[in-house]
DNA sequence: CTGTAAGTTCAGTCAATACAGAAATTACAG
DNA sequence: CTGTAATTTCTGTATTGACTGAACTTACAG
């Protein structure tokens, strides 16, 4: 078992903390946390231990972590036990992250707008008002999702590089 | 009270529950989906008809959409009641929530990373591994904030050019 | 003032979710 | 095979947070 070093600790319940406000599950973001900051990859034990929850609680976060592909198994040469270690790529976590809310909560938003206004288009309702915002708040989501395809597919340097733009693109803007 | 069209109440419920998926109360976002799909500004009774809830529970949600900037109090003239309406822009309300977000989860959080990052250089702890992961992470969501802050100064019609760049920020990024 | 409508706050109930511990399953060593 | 370690699944309990209805406050009409 893992002694946390104070700071760790303070880092970990942060964001669990943060977690549960975007909707995830407060030891599910521990657990990442935990296996962010570990330079070696650990075993579930370990991590109930550290984090001193059941180990039925870890086995499920750590499936789920793996359901958001920020975590994978490896292991240990020795060792029969799975060991996990988090990506430490921060741009390529989140976009990892980005893309799973994508999947999973953009698309079939979208794909409700889609039907929503198809309804509205074939009926013989007349409700213009709904219509327009329906098909405003789908125009936006698609145009979304196509923008954060296009930086999805750069090459992970050039993402990294979008930093820098913030100049340029003022300019490009400004024109 | 309004009687909700299928293809009105199919939205809000979606919307419902996206919200759920997003750390964010069922009721507070179909009050939102419900304000923004209306015509005209709606008074808290309405909203509790509407959608089968307690009026105690809608001035709760339409206090808390208050707090996130989405949603605003009117008045009807010969009428006593508070009515509330919703943003229509789209492109406008999702930069008011993430400027919310930011302010209430990133900055605090990006607070935090500062702290542990300074614990871990002054105290004797050389942890290395722990201390660069904590920078890199500050790192990427000072760059975020940052980079959001930016594009929200923009003039709204900018804004909505930014869809329009995505050739031109490929070969940007391309050289 | 007084009465009534509107809006908010509060305390208790209820439902959803998280969690622990046990049981079941899987994988492997001997 | 058999036994054991590792992991997952399941079931019941606990915690959290959402929601209601009632009490309370505020603002106004008469």
């Amino acid at each position: 078992m893992l002694a946390l070093s104070p700071v760790a600790q303070k880092f970990i319940l942060h964001w669990g903390e943060m977690g549960t406000r975007w909707g995830i599950n407060r030891t599910v973001a521990q657990v990442h946390a935990l296996l962010y900051l570990s330079p070696k990859p650990l075993h579930a034990e370990e991590i109930a231990k550290t984090l001193a929850v059941a180990r039925s609680n870890v086995s499920t976060s750590l499936r789920e972590l793996q359901g958001w592909g920020i975590v994978r198994v490896v292991h240990v040469l020795g060792d029969r036990r799975d060991h996990f270690e988090a990506g430490k790529d921060v741009w390529e976590m989140f976009g990892t992250i980005l893309e799973e809310r994508k999947r999973r909560e953009i698309d079939p938003t979208l794909r409700v707008l889609q039907e929503c206004v198809a309804e509205l288009e074939s009926g013989r309702e007349k409700d213009a008002e709904t219509r327009g915002r329906l098909q405003a708040m789908r125009d936006f989501l698609t145009t979304m999702a196509t923008l954060y395809e296009e930086v999805r597919r750069m090459p992970p340097g050039a993402i990294r590089g979008l930093a820098k733009l913030r100049g340029r693109m003022r300019k490009l803007l400004g024109k």
